[in-house]
DNA sequence: GCCGTTTTCGGCCCGACTGTTTTCAGTCG
């Protein structure tokens, strides 16, 4: 899968725009010019402009007016409109097209298999300039009689529609969290001030947000709603504001934001009644205790409430209301992975197919890192638009990896391949390429919209394929932004178990795939899991993160995680697979 | 709008898939 996301809405942003930011921008520009009808090649030249701001090296933001003319891809017109965007954050064309379209139509733009051509004849001819009408037209029937369009695009597009009505006011996590702990920082400087902690799903590192919560002490609450409304980046919605709550927004961020508002000495209190999820405050401890009963006094810190309760502290992470007050009654918290246990990274992929560096870049950078190992798993034959890899380039990049491991030793790279797991469930090359590889992360990236029946078993075959080492993101998901295909997780689960498939969270921001609510169940079943960056850049093994923090919310230790393995630990492993077939 | 050029115009990318057609347009990776 390419890296390219598609967001529609260019953020708005106090600094520079970043390369994505731009790319997005330029995107979104070609879609509106499309959406009128503008001069196809034209359009095309910001869709091709994008794609090479996508795959530049060095930020548009560093670089002089000369250095971006001289960027095969972009010219004059192209580099005033870069420029544009980097002072003020838009240009003039993107203006003009923006000012001549509906909001509710440039997010119709973002509905997945649905274009710019579709999307016209939905506004001009079908008359929908909001979601919310156009999906009163296809609750109408009114959409399967308009030109290119009959019943099943309008139960496709009904669907996506409701999909996009519920998460209108939902951020990725990776999407704001930079801006959050900037904000928090912020917060914490102004001199009213004593104590400010983010809450909530923010705390609790849900892949998915739709509340940013903050949690701020000061002995003057009047004072600080001064100070706070005096913050360029939030503007305050005061119907939905409290005595003790600040209710608003943060600039650029589509999730609304809350800010409880409490006196230093109740900070603490405030802060564990906001972070834990509505079932983990009010879970039954003892005979009428519950967290939520017990906040009736000043604490010290977490820990002394967790204790005071007979409990072992739990991380915020924890706090959904699942096992984990269990867990704490009896000492059974299970250790959660940590950074420092990740020993090598995992299906990454390179200039051999749609990754942004080389071979070298990523190896040696995973090494700089302090890792011991990379996986390296571009993308198979049939993932044609991604550049996959013919059997000649396999042989090729398996005799590259062959030397590098003589330079960078102790260092290792293993050959792998991320292969396209096919509609019949096979996968992508022959038996002998096949085998060829250290390990195979098989993963489905066309025929997205199977029912639940087809799609397990498409993956079930590919898991019962002995070729099969991980099971790369389980059901295709963009957070936020499309649903993946149903599959039945239980019985993939308990195949992986059978095969001893590992099966993987993907790391990305945007994927965080399997879900994390299943990593209990696999491990129940004693499946291995394994953080997987899915890196098409160096920079792209810093997802490791994101992916850290979902799969602690699942419990999830070391010990079960396979790129927590040692070098030889994992050789083994992969060899021990390979003798299986 | 970009690029290259026998330099100021004329050409510009692709293969698979889907749902709509009745031979193909639109979308996507």
């Amino acid at each position: 899968m390419p890296w390219a996301i598609r967001s529609f809405m260019p953020s708005i942003k106090i600094v520079d725009l970043n390369n994505s930011e731009i790319k997005n921008s330029l995107k979104l520009a070609a879609q509106l010019m499309e959406l009128h009808g503008e001069n196809p090649f034209k359009t095309r030249s910001y869709v091709s402009a994008a794609d090479v701001v996508g795959g530049l090296d060095a930020e548009l933001s560093t670089l002089s007016t000369d250095e971006i003319l001289a960027i095969d891809g972009i010219g004059k017109g192209m580099a005033t409109n870069i420029s544009g965007l980097l002072e003020r954050g838009s240009f003039d064309n993107l203006d003009k097209y923006m000012e001549m379209t509906p909001a509710g139509v440039v997010e119709m733009l973002g509905i997945s298999g649905f274009g710019p051509k579709k999307v016209a004849v939905l506004w001009q001819e079908g008359g929908a300039e909001t979601l919310e009408q156009l999906m009163e037209l296809c609750l109408q029937g009114k959409v399967a009689s308009l030109k290119g369009f009959a019943e099943k695009s309008q139960e496709t597009l009904k669907a996506a529609v409701a999909f996009l009505i519920s998460n209108q006011y939902k951020e990725k996590y990776g999407n704001i969290d930079q801006a959050i702990a900037n904000l928090v920082s912020a917060i914490d400087g102004l001199k009213e001030v004593q104590s400010c902690s983010e809450s909530g799903q923010m705390r609790r590192r849900m892949e998915v947000i739709d509340l940013v919560e903050i949690v701020v002490a000061a002995e003057d609450l009047d004072a600080l709603r001064t100070s706070l409304n005096a913050l360029q980046v939030l503007s305050e919605e005061e119907k939905k504001s409290g005595p003790t709550t600040w209710y608003g927004r943060h600039v650029g961020i589509k999730a609304p934001l809350k800010l409880h508002l409490t006196s230093p000495d109740k900070f603490v209190q405030r802060l564990v009644e906001t972070t834990g999820s509505v079932r983990h405050i009010n879970m039954p401890i003892a005979d009428q205790v519950t967290i939520k009963s017990s906040l009736i006094r000043p604490f010290e810190s977490e820990e002394e409430l967790y204790q005071s309760l007979g409990m072992k502290y739990i991380v915020p992470e924890l706090r959904e209301g699942l096992k984990e007050i269990e867990w704490a009654k009896n000492d059974q918290i299970p250790a959660l992975i940590e950074m420092s246990d990740l020993k090598g990274i995992l299906h990454n992929h390179s200039t051999y197919s749609d990754g942004k560096h080389t071979l070298r870049q990523m190896a040696e950078h995973c090494q700089q890192l302090g890792y011991e190992y990379l996986g390296i798993s571009d993308h198979s034959q049939t993932a044609v638009y991604a550049g996959g890899l013919q059997d000649a380039d396999v042989a090729r990049q398996q005799e590259e990896i062959k030397q590098l491991n003589e330079e960078l030793a102790p260092f290792k790279i293993f050959s792998g391949i991320e292969s396209d797991i096919l509609a019949d469930g096979s996968l992508d090359y022959s038996e002998e390429i096949l085998s060829s590889f250290d390990f195979i992360v098989a993963s489905v990236h066309s025929g997205l919209n199977m029912d639940i029946k087809k799609a397990t078993d498409r993956l079930l075959k590919a898991i019962y394929n002995p070729h099969t080492t991980i099971l790369g993101h389980m059901t295709g998901r963009l957070l936020v932004q499309r649903e993946g295909y149903p599959v039945d997780h239980k019985a993939i689960i308990e195949a992986c178990a059978e095969t001893g498939v590992v099966i993987e969270i993907n790391a990305s921001p945007y994927r965080l795939d399997m879900d994390w609510r299943w990593i209990d169940y696999a491990l129940e079943k004693g499946v291995k899991l394994s953080i997987n960056p899915d890196a098409h850049r160096m920079d792209g093994y810093q997802d490791m993160y994101y992916g850290l923090q979902v799969a602690r919310k699942g419990g999830l230790t070391a010990k079960d995680n396979l790129n927590s393995m040692s070098l030889p630990e994992i050789t083994a492993f992969f060899e021990q697979k390979k003798k299986k077939k």
